[in-house]
DNA sequence: AATTAAATTTTGATAGTTCAAAATAAATAT
DNA sequence: ATATTTATTTTGAACTATCAAAATTTAATT
């Protein structure tokens, strides 16, 4: 049977804590999903029940929730439709990518493979969207190449900002108002877990110092040498 | 508070139907929406008294219903997000006229206004999609002209095919191997009602014989003479 | 270990949408 | 005018997704 937009969203939401969180834990709580998907703990304990019958994930009463391999397949696919919506909105659109998000969060539910497949083939197949986060394949085979952050980066290296987890209109606002959007070179200049922050030097020599929790969602790579 | 899919549905059903039937009889009835919706009579019944409860429809029992002034903005709204979408997957994902309809019959549901109106602009506020169906404004409003069709247009003359209303994609297809697609010049030879037939030349001086129930799906406009 | 606190599950209820089948009303035919 | 057919409505039930609040389990404190 085909997945209702309610499943396919407790999929990507245990889909994202699963993989948010370390190799470890690989039960993600009911308090935790049901937080992330806006609905009582009750709620998301019968769903993840009927979801259990289904064999979309093995449900650890009171413990709780973890995807099969076909539930992990499922959400997988999910995220793709996302994230070639965003950024098809973006490149095609012109949208913000500040702002893609709810959008796609619906579309994402109602375009057909057929239709994403275009999409990706009219994008060149795309390895990420615009927020930096890579783009599963029509298997729903992904690669998440584990970023640093600047929250361990070393100091005083020229980086480029490559990943931003959060799809905060307003924290994606604040970035793009700091000229820090993926792709950018960047250089941590400072750490200071005492006074919370971090202290960013970006394009145009700009400073913008931003708070540890917010540090965290920003991830970058070194930047290639120019030889 | 925001129509659901279904709700959404029923007005886009009772509009067409409305709009396909003659000025008298206005009342829409309720084995027929059944019918339109792949639903039991009953559960029309059901909710089109829910409708007529939040003022979007008129309700007679044992006779039918009727859209109301916000009822009837709903469904043409409703029918813009659809049309424009049919284009814009035509128009810039190269999707074939013939396949569009279901994928927009979904995207419909799930696109903001303000993604639609991002489609207009790109699209340069087109007035018709790639039937032919014209496309309502973003206030609601649509002028709807009364084409001819292939049943009672004249013969020997040469016109223009304008709109085709149907959406089954094996007719459309037959439409376009029969290179009878909307915006071709043709020519009405012979209507035969005996033989429950119409004969039209097409491009390339290439005849096709039609069914009148086809016929009458074929609506047309006078060429334009070539002064 | 006993108590308290926190998280989770259960229970009972509701809203929306649907069907099957029985009851009723309207239209048609005799 | 009565009987029959056809269309519509009602009734009772099911399914999905949800909440509020009570009950239970697990974890944390004392």
């Amino acid at each position: 049977m085909i997945p209702s937009s309610t499943v396919e969203n407790y999929l990507k939401a245990i889909y994202k804590t699963q993989a948010a969180q370390d190799e470890s834990k690989r039960l993600v709580p009911m308090g935790q999903l049901a937080g992330s998907l806006g609905v009582v703990p009750g709620t998301a304990t019968t769903m993840v029940k009927a979801l259990a019958d289904s064999g979309l994930v093995d449900y650890e009463p009171y413990a709780g929730v973890r995807l099969t391999a076909a539930g992990k397949k499922l959400a997988a696919l999910v995220l793709r439709r996302h994230r070639l919506m965003e950024l098809f909105l973006v490149k095609v659109l012109g949208m913000s990518w500040t702002e893609v998000h709810d959008e796609a969060e619906r579309l994402e539910h109602a375009a057909s493979d057929q239709l994403i497949d275009r999409i990706d083939e009219m994008l060149g197949r795309p390895s990420t969207d615009p927020h930096g986060d890579p783009i599963p394949d029509s298997e729903g085979t992904v690669i998440t190449p584990q970023y640093q952050t600047l929250l361990n980066c070393p100091l005083n290296e020229t980086v480029v900002l490559t990943r931003v987890t959060d799809q905060d209109p307003e924290f994606l606002r604040f970035l793009e108002n700091s000229e820090l959007t993926p792709g950018q070179t960047i250089c941590l200049e400072a750490r200071d877990t005492a006074a919370d922050h971090v202290l960013v030097r970006g394009k145009g020599n700009r400073q913008v110092v931003i708070g540890l929790r917010a540090a965290e969602k920003l991830q970058v790579i070194p930047a290639k040498k120019v030889s």
